[in-house]
DNA sequence: GGTGTAATGTTATATGGTTACATGCGGCGT
DNA sequence: ACGCCGCATGTAACCATATAACATTACACC
């Protein structure tokens, strides 16, 4: 996974990406990066799907959104995600099971390209939050 | 799980999933109903939420498009789902080992709500046809 | 320099989803 | 019956997400 390819608007993205404690739709990434150059959706996507196909970042089916990856090892890793609904955090885990349970599913037919695997719900501090209203 | 509440907004558009062999947007749904009456987007998707509560139906995220569950017990499953990418096809299945690590991976200071895992990819039949380019 | 090819930029458009408000319709107290 | 409330449904307008189509630039190769 050769990470050098990047070019400035790739790395502007990933920066807002990284810098955020949340996801960030291809429209927030957007606004943050206009006053680097670039200013149209179809940019935005385009870099996004490079550093997904780089193991940088992952898109969020669920939120419609994207976060910079926090693993060590960007290359190869099939990440789950526990997603807040409320105040949208999200954390990347990891668990060796989903690949056996995605291929048993699947069959021996199925050319397996992605597993998303996304555990919506209510995270702690929401929960309190609520609670105390 | 009382399914004898659907009005006919809720049966038609039930009607028009289950006779579909793959997956409709809530707009392929609009179209095919438009005849009934309906015809407005959200009363599409008011229909739809109360048709997932009910677990008539679910919510493919990958394709943002829905399918009519075909498991016998519509309460309280949960079910993961075989995407083609090419097709758009999809096959529904059960794997108890699934919610344990969705509870591991979310800790018990988090109210899981849904567990969304989708497996995409190409199918046998879609690989077929592109070997025989 | 001319030519082909890939990356990037620009504009417009397609697709997916929600907000805000109007209207209809059944309870329920009077 | 009448007026009022609360909730389901209808309608229009709008916002958000994603891609198509085409123009331009950058660069390798000859
Ligand atoms: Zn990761
Ligand atoms: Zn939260
Ligand atoms: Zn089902
Ligand atoms: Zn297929």
């Amino acid at each position: 996974m050769a990470t050098g390819m990047l070019n400035s608007n790739d790395e502007r993205i990933l920066g807002a990406l990284a810098a955020s404690d949340r996801p960030l739709s291809a429209y927030d990434i957007l606004e943050q990066v206009r006053s680097g150059g670039l200013k149209a959706p179809v940019q935005v996507y385009r870099s996004l799907a490079k550093l997904q196909r780089q193991g940088l970042v992952h898109r969020i089916e669920a939120l419609n959104a994207f976060i910079r990856c926090c693993q060590a090892d960007h290359g190869g890793h099939r990440p789950g995600f526990v997603v807040c609904r409320d105040c949208g955090r999200v954390r990347e885990f990891e668990d060796q099971r989903m690949a056996a349970i995605a291929e048993s599913a699947a069959g021996s037919d199925f050319d397996i390209e992605r597993i998303s695997v996304e555990v919506l719900g209510h995270c702690g501090r929401c929960r309190g939050a609520a609670a105390s209203l």
